[in-house]
DNA sequence: AGTGCGATGTTAACGCCGTTAACTTATCGC
DNA sequence: GCGATAAGTTAACGGCGTTAACATCGCACT
């Protein structure tokens, strides 16, 4: 239990909460190491004692936003098969949508490279995983296709809700949608088709 | 036909020329007004004659984009509708894949907000109209279910191709994927449905 | 109890950035 | 020619990420 002083004891952690408060708020661009440093009260060069530059202090914000977003894809229950694809579908629509700038940040692509930060690589996968499980199980439980390689249908699973998390969150799509039942509605529309 | 010295006559067209290099090279984030003066042989105030700021030229550069976009929507034979509504889908995951950095920037959402930049939004539009319509057609036509309504068909086929452009631009499908193809095959998943 | 050392801060500085104000020069219509 | 205006210049402000060199705190060991 340190006195707030010199060593305040607790500047890493109070330093990605403050910075992920920023990035819920107004985005990562927003992110700066000097006003970070200011608004704790600390000068800018402490913070390299803890982050070794910025983008390692964001990899770290996106890597605890695939660990919630695997979190919430976790709870969704695994049965029926066409209800827990919905699901996991709504699921993660649910979360981008709650937190659309850390989503932004965690899929941005311009921001964070791939290979460079590998707890944000790794977290990024098992929150992938989730996704690919479920499918498998549906597809083994004989619910989905067997004429489509399992990767075919994650990618389309997966692709239908990236894409319409980020065009919910970029206010594409008018502002009266309501994601989760757009999620759920579309879903089915994958699973069913579109054509009659 | 100017001198090139102080009047030197086309700086606004010139300017938007290299940041396009520099963006299709380099992404969004490399624009620097500063660099692109320095490149240019020209004083940093100088583009401020021909740009209110920075992102009023990035939202030119993003408006271009779309209008290419538009263009290259426009070239997908429209008969029969299955190819159409195929074909659409591959010439946009196509452009995505073949301009990542300028696709970004078009649909990035965290740096440039919308109903700022009319004539970005205007563009934007004009990108998305062409996919509607075709829907649109193909639903006429009888050959689409129409017991779901147009906006929300619309939203399934852009959440797909959307979805399935950035997971490719951003390397999250791994490294061997060929979009085009794989932009056919997911089409007809969307237009078959996954289930059996 | 003293001491040395590593962790954690500080100060000062570099070079980059976007942007603005005030000024200068070239060009074109009359 | 000349005057308005378009298009450049210089100089400056404040903010940024980052680094090097230095200072201080607190713990572990003798």
């Amino acid at each position: 239990m340190p006195r707030d002083q010199y060593h305040h004891g607790d500047l890493a952690q109070q330093a990605r909460d403050t910075a992920r408060a920023v990035l819920d708020g107004h985005g990562d661009a927003s992110i700066s190491l000097r006003a970070l440093a200011r608004q704790l009260g600390v000068t800018p060069p402490a913070l390299y004692r803890h982050f070794s530059d910025r983008e390692t202090l964001l990899a770290e914000l996106a890597a605890d936003g695939f660990r919630q977003l695997t979190a919430a894809l976790h709870e969704v229950p695994p049965e029926p098969p066409r209800d827990a694809l919905i699901g996991i579908g709504v699921a993660y629509v649910h979360f981008a949508h709650q937190h659309p700038n850390c989503y932004r940040l965690m899929f941005g692509g311009g921001v964070l490279p791939r290979g460079v930060h590998s707890q944000l690589d790794d977290a990024g996968r098992a929150a992938f995983a989730v996704l690919e499980h479920t499918i498998c199980r549906a597809r083994d439980a004989g619910y989905l296709r067997n004429d489509h390689p399992v990767p075919q249908l994650t990618a389309a699973a997966w692709a239908l809700v990236h894409g319409l998390s980020l065009l919910c969150i970029d206010g594409h799509l008018g502002p009266q949608v309501m994601p989760d039942l757009l999620a759920a509605q579309l879903g089915a529309l994958l699973l069913d088709g579109t054509a009659r």
